[in-house]
DNA sequence: GATGAATGAGAATTCATTCAT
DNA sequence: TATGAATGAATTCTCATTCAT
């Protein structure tokens, strides 16, 4: 956001001609698309939909992306590297139940995001998954996976959680189970209490499956 | 039903050859659609392509269903009706062991299922989600949550389950969970040998969290 | 036209579901199609227009033809098909002034051919010109040229022509010179009167040119 | 012209840095805009194309012609001109063979020329032909067949040509032949080879058919 | 003068649905 | 009942032109 705020103020040095911050436009651009697609469904959502909402002419889009499919694809890059940028951002757990709780902060989404995603499996549910999207997804779930893995490795070596789990297979089930429970929620648009209530009940069962027994490894 | 057996049976005084099994006839047309919807996507697939895969013509699937929408619905209402179905016929489990064995089973769905799954939230991801489908799916899923609470409740009885777990909570926690990894693998396509190795670890877990310690009642 | 009266008797004889004569149909969005062409100019032209010009939907025009582009190559096909025609069913001259007397009917287009020759030159200016048009258009020409060689040989054996023209290179000639004429009064939208007369003009001199001085070859 | 001296000459009082040979700005515009359309075909190109070739801007192109139309018109104006230039000059002829000589050179045109063609056939097509350009196009075509019959009148004086021709109707006839072979080649792309041999073969017969028989006037 | 972002009318094309046969 | 030709609203995308800077 504060790399946005200075992008405006270097708007104010020199400008003869109308100067227009394109990656500010295309961003604006995405929000409003992404707000269309949400409230209609990608499918139900015409361009004309999107520059509405972006209030913009029809032409105006074509301007910053070249087609439905392209601004469709930005979407999912600028996501994707949200997401990335979050994972990046996290500190390494010195107990399971900081693990935990982190896994819990992760799950639970706020629900804009649950919007996202049912709009992301509108989009790419068969139509032109392989292409961007699986690519992409795959990619970040096997980095999700080797970063649990790495944290699981750390809080086996600290005597937190039992030896005999493989932690790099354990790391990659983990991101698949938590990326299913949210899927799960974001789809089937679950209340959020019981979606919380579900999450807690999960990760004490996984807790209990991975704690070392006091005073043992394994 | 006994309405369409009905509207048969009123024909049937002559013209027998013209006699045609309505039922019959809806779900081969479904099969079709289904068939065309996994191949090029829902929304790429037009009535056009459904009756040229179902022998007919366009004007024909209309006398079956009153749009593509209601056709669509149908689709839904059988596939929950058969998971209905599958559930109802699981025998009940005397040890966690055959219980996890039961999970690892339904996650380890073919792969024309997971197909299936991809046109489902392409569909059903916003779209028209609220109305037919979320109805269904929530129903299903308390159901489904339902019957393992009570698989989890004659485990704990049987002292194979922690007691103190909450067995109404975590039947529906197990539910999503599966849910979400199958529906992880099915539309992020994901090669059966990692996912089944990741059910496995995931079960592992589930199993450790889950299992009473031996002697002990939690 | 005889061959389309035909058709249309056959249409009598049974027909259960609603039959169209398919041929007879995308004849006659040819014609309503040619026929804006003609008046609008091809560019200018729209489907809608078309449509309208055929009193059909929009819709309706792309059952017969896949796109404006297929629409517009079955237009070129059609004519030079029937300039084909024309071709094939001449006879041989016996004399160069009955040989004259045929370019001179062949240059004399009717004055709605002149208009058909305006829309090929702007459809098939530069634009897609290489593709279908182009090939039609050699391989007519030389097909043309071919035929006036063999007239032009047939004069020469009869001592009509003079012996040292070399007949294939003349053929050939005799063929680019003809339709520039015609171009070039199609283009130019010459009066007609004023056409003819350069015609004659052109074919007195041609005649001059090519006849074997009275007694003598070459 | 002189008018657009004029325009210039009012903006010289001050700013000489600012000061844009308007003339020269047109005639550069015209000169890119005449390779987009020979290169993309008219209908193909677009302002901004026609704008990137002239290294300009969009709206810049708007300050020089008032519209796509109008910079077209005068894309033909020029070239008329440039024609009307070449013909004035054309030196009077002594015998029937310069005269098929320069016919020869006259038709011989270099190949851009022929794209040149290309273009002109593909806007005046049909579309506004009947405007700007067959005004052009018929006053250049008279003055053309009004230089020939000169010259032919000359000939016939020098005993060169046959007196019984019209000397007026075939110069006009002159004019239209050479236009047609020369815009047979042009939109077919003939061979320059070919088209030589074709045009030598042409007049060749032509030569043979205006020729006075030695020692004979007529 | 020069720029190029913005505009919006209009083009080609698709497809769910209807209905005469 | 079954057919498939016809429909036309709706969609994506283009491009000549305008105008604030």
């Amino acid at each position: 956001m504060s790399i946005l705020v200075a992008e405006d103020g270097s708007e104010d040095c020199r400008q003869m001609p109308k100067v227009v911050d394109k990656a500010r436009m295309r961003d604006d651009i995405l929000d409003a698309a992404m707000q269309v697609f949400v409230e209609k469904g990608y499918y139900a959502s015409s361009m004309s939909n999107v520059a509405r909402a972006a209030s913009l002419a029809k032409g105006t889009l074509y301007i910053y992306f070249d087609s439905k499919d392209a601004m469709t694809t930005a979407i999912v890059d600028r996501h994707f590297a949200m997401l990335e940028h979050e994972i990046t951002q996290g500190e390494t757990c010195e107990t399971l139940d900081t693990f935990l709780e982190n896994l819990y902060r992760t799950m639970d989404i706020p629900s804009d995001q649950a919007a996202f995603h049912r709009v992301f499996f509108e989009v790419f549910g068969p139509s032109f998954a392989s292409d961007t999207f699986s690519q992409h997804a795959a990619r970040f779930f096997d980095r999700l996976g080797t970063y649990y893995a790495g944290q699981i490795t750390l809080l086996q070596q600290r005597g937190e959680v039992k030896e005999h789990y493989n932690a790099q297979s354990m790391g990659r089930a983990l991101a698949g189970m938590m990326d299913g429970v949210v899927l799960h929620m974001s789809l089937f648009d679950i209340a959020r209490r019981r979606h919380r209530r579900m999450v807690r009940e999960t990760l004490a069962v996984l807790g209990a499956g991975l704690r070392s027994a006091p005073g043992q490894n394994d």
